[in-house]
DNA sequence: TTAGGGTTAG
């Protein structure tokens, strides 16, 4: 199918056009010669024939620095090595290995002969470096030498794509591969997988990936990866599952990217096997290994263990030490994410932007604003970290969720670095806590400025009249949303049981046990509502009465996971969901209840923190 | 004489 797309889309009168963020190109398609490129520059003829290539090669061999490099290719130029192909590609390979591609490219340009191993290393040596217009300059001249591609040499355009996102490029080079019969070439399959996954094409990824007809260990790594990363961990755990079936044995990359898979699924049950797993293989918890491990563990909600492989980590650096201060901070332990900040300069480690985001965050969810404004000065008095729009945005929350809108507002007109999106969706959730219709309806111009696509702003904005009684300024945003095709994203909630995963939707009676579990939700409401727990209508926004609100926050995708939980996870275990959007307040009040009732601690996990539910208070202190 | 897959936030 795609070849001939290819063909309708891109190809005309035997010549391709085309333009991407990174290309832009006409030339000829023609590029199945199977001959090695034809002399471009001097003739064999003017060479000095006395030479001893095995000689040269031997001295190349043991080079040790890109000066001896040089000495080696005086020689070479003086006594007219360069018909030896083998020589001069590896000389080519030496300067490119030591990330000198000035003496490449003039070594290149002067080679009388290539072969498609020659450009490989040309092309290749501009993608290492990150010249990616080098690159596909010299990918464009391989081709109109009419060199043939190859799976050596076509990858590494394919992942130039990837490393710059352009999907665009990345179809058209699939396509010449196609032209050029590689359909089936290992090494092209697999960093076509590799690309479309990173664009977040998956569907794309995973047809290539299912005809491939070997897919080896790096292949399936980067489709369990690409899988966890578009929002289907579940699928992604079964891959590795799947992999192990056809007898290929993980090694560390594998296992990091299986334990982030884990940690996008946030299933406790699942960490703990696969930890148990990884101490079975033998590997040692290196850095890598081990900090994505402690991500793993906060982010399926015991942020102890997190520390627990902290602690016993013999090697941490910058990204470890953000890791954890990030995992305080989404389980509410600002005080505790501070603390490890002097530890860290301590240790000889500077922090990084990302540093700095996790820490602002930790403060904002801990309601610690002084010490976040501290961080914020900070950042690039002392540690010259320039703040960027994230940092921004983590102030504006902070400033925002202790009522503090003005000062959020002044900060935004006041700053000098791009606004987004994001900014001034923080601002609009504290325009959601503190009730303040009059700002939230400047935010929403600020947003419709800027074309939100987001539906998560839309909604938010509903929400508001909603709670102000605005129904027709609600219906009219409802309206907006239609037309401009944005579906509000549907709450789901999930939890794990023996390692398997349920996941309920609002009102959702497809669960075997559903009657029990309606039975279960009716004997919990009667209790709470004698301790006193009254349903916040506040939270059912629809332009309904009362009753019919009561019941709609009644079958709540959370409470019904909590009520199942409460049938089968027995007493003394905690009961942890997951939740795919922010937990909503009455659901909130309702963990606070049940969890005092029935003597159980609950642990939420929403989009943005945890809460831990225990003795009828939530770890975050009511503040999120 | 050629490769590729891995950790933190949003």
């Amino acid at each position: 199918m795609l070849k001939s797309k290819c063909q309708h889309i891109f190809i005309n009168h035997g010549k391709l056009r085309f333009s991407s963020a990174s290309l832009s190109w006409q030339f000829d398609v023609n590029c199945n010669s199977n001959e090695p490129t034809p002399c471009t520059q001097e003739s064999e003829s003017s060479h000095v024939l006395h030479y001893d290539p095995k000689r040269f090669r031997n001295s190349l061999l043991s080079c040790r620095n890109l000066f001896q490099v040089r000495q080696v290719h005086a020689q070479i130029a003086t006594n007219g090595a360069f018909r030896n192909l083998a020589v001069a590609n590896k000389l080519l390979f030496l300067y490119v290995e030591r990330g000198a591609l000035e003496d490449a490219q003039e070594l290149f340009d002067g080679m009388s002969k290539r072969d498609p191993y020659s450009w490989s290393i040309i092309v290749g040596g501009y993608a290492k470096v990150g010249d990616f217009f080098s690159c596909f300059w010299m990918f464009r001249e391989l081709l109109r030498c009419g060199t043939p591609l190859d799976d050596y040499n076509a990858p590494i355009v394919i992942r130039a794509c990837r490393d710059l996102k352009d999907l665009k490029c990345g179809r058209l080079i699939h396509c010449i591969t196609l032209k050029c019969g590689l359909d089936y070439g290992q090494f092209v399959c697999a960093s076509l997988v590799d690309m479309y996954a990173r664009c977040k094409v998956i569907e794309d990824a995973r047809q290539i990936f299912v005809k491939m007809w070997k897919r080896d260990l790096a292949t399936w790594t980067v489709m369990i990866g690409a899988l966890a990363e578009s929002g289907v961990p579940v699928e992604s755990l079964a891959f590795f599952d799947r992999m192990r079936d056809e007898g290929i044995v993980p090694d560390k990359v594998a296992l990091v990217t299986v334990v982030y898979a884990c940690a996008k699924l946030g299933a406790m049950n699942k960490a703990k096997a696969i930890h148990a797993y990884i101490n079975g293989t033998g590997y040692s918890l290196d850095v890598i290994l081990g900090t994505a491990m402690i991500d793993m563990y906060a982010k399926c909600g015991s942020v102890d263990s997190a520390r627990w492989i902290f602690d016993r980590m013999q090697v941490r650096n910058v990204i470890t030490w953000s890791a954890m201060i990030a995992a305080y901070g989404y389980h509410g332990q600002g005080e505790k994410a501070l603390e490890l900040f002097p530890m860290m300069l301590g240790c000889g480690i500077l922090p990084n932007r990302i540093t700095f985001v996790s820490l602002l965050y930790a403060c904002s969810h801990a309601g610690l604003i002084e010490e976040g404004q501290r961080f914020f000065s900070s950042m690039w008095d002392e540690y010259g970290v320039t703040p960027d729009v994230k940092h921004y945005t983590c102030m504006v929350d902070l400033l925002g969720r202790a009522g503090r809108l003005d000062e959020a507002l002044e900060m935004i007109e006041g700053m000098t670095v791009e606004k987004d999106e994001a900014l001034w969706g923080a601002l609009l959730g504290a325009c959601r806590i503190h009730r303040r219709l009059d700002l939230a309806e400047r935010v929403a111009t600020s947003l419709h400025k800027l074309q939100s696509q987001n539906p998560g702003h839309y909604v938010l904005l509903s929400n508001i009249y909603a709670n102000a009684g605005k129904w027709d300024d609600m219906a009219k945003i409802r309206d907006l949303m239609t037309k401009s095709g944005l579906r509000k994203i549907p709450g789901w909630t999930w939890i794990e049981v023996n390692e398997k995963l349920y996941q309920f939707g609002v009102g959702d009676k497809t669960h075997p046990r559903s009657s029990e579990i309606y039975k279960m939700l009716k004997r919990i409401g009667e209790k709470l509502e004698l301790a006193g727990y009254l349903p916040d209508t506040n939270y059912a926004l629809h332009d309904v009465d009362e009753e019919v609100k009561q019941g709609l926050l009644y079958a709540h995708s959370e409470k019904l996971a909590i009520a199942f939980g409460l049938l089968v996870i027995s007493q003394g275990y905690p009961i942890r969901i997951t939740k795919n959007l922010r937990v909503c307040g009455d659901c909130h009040t309702f963990c606070k209840f049940v969890s005092f009732i029935e003597q159980r601690t609950i642990i939420v996990r929403d989009a943005k923190r945890f809460h831990h539910f225990k003795e009828g208070v939530c770890s975050c202190r009511d503040y999120w």
